[in-house]
DNA sequence: GGGCCCGCAGGG
DNA sequence: CCCTGCGGGCCC
């Protein structure tokens, strides 16, 4: 396990700054588009999406891996397009983001990954959790395959006025389409 | 390698 | 409602 782990982080290091992009470089070989997964827990161990807490997973250097949507925020869902919020500005309620207190910015870490993402093009996984959306799961989770980070923009939260991070997540073409849940 | 802080969990 | 566990990124 730790050799595969290794294995990827050569393989994702050989393509930093790259010029133009398959779905490889993120791409888990062997993921089947709609593979479903019990929990958070299995998507770290399964190393799908590693953070345990986290929605976004990926660093500095690289930009996002993969993004984790729950549902519970301020996100649109119209299957191979979604839009995104970012993280930041909020109050912390109990290790949780709570409500708006603040502006977000591209500046947070997670963020930042995000808008690396945008820069290079380079395809992230995305993973939807059960929720009332009628593209997510009905339990757990569910890797809905590659997306594309095309927009990365600040929006106003109607809401509280603060300015939040939104990035636009096109489904990569060629993929099996979300299902949809009645 | 160690420590710190964080977060789109999960459960009591 | 309130609390704890946990893997990661990223700084020394």
């Amino acid at each position: 396990m730790a050799l595969e782990r290794l294995r990827t982080q050569l393989m994702m290091d050989t393509n930093l700054y790259p010029r133009h992009h398959t779905m490889g470089d993120n791409m888990i070989k062997g993921l089947a588009v709609g593979t479903h997964f019990e929990s958070r827990k299995e998507l770290s161990e399964k190393q799908v999406h590693r953070p345990i807490h986290a929605g976004i997973s990926g660093s500095k250097d690289l930009g996002a891996q993969s993004v984790v949507l729950s549902g519970k925020y301020a996100d649109e869902d119209k299957g191979s397009i979604v839009t995104y919020t970012g993280t930041g500005g909020q109050e912390n309620v109990y290790r949780n983001p709570g409500p708006q207190v603040q502006d977000q910015s591209f500046e947070h870490p997670m963020n930042q990954y995000l808008v690396k993402s945008y820069i290079t093009a380079r395809p992230i996984r995305l993973i939807r959790g059960a929720s009332k959306s009628k593209y997510g799961p009905s339990e757990g989770y569910r890797y809905d395959g590659m997306y594309t980070v095309t927009a990365a923009y600040m929006d106003k939260d109607p809401a509280t006025g603060f300015a939040v991070c939104k990035f636009r997540l096109e489904q990569v073409p060629g993929q099996p389409p979300i299902p949809i849940k009645y």
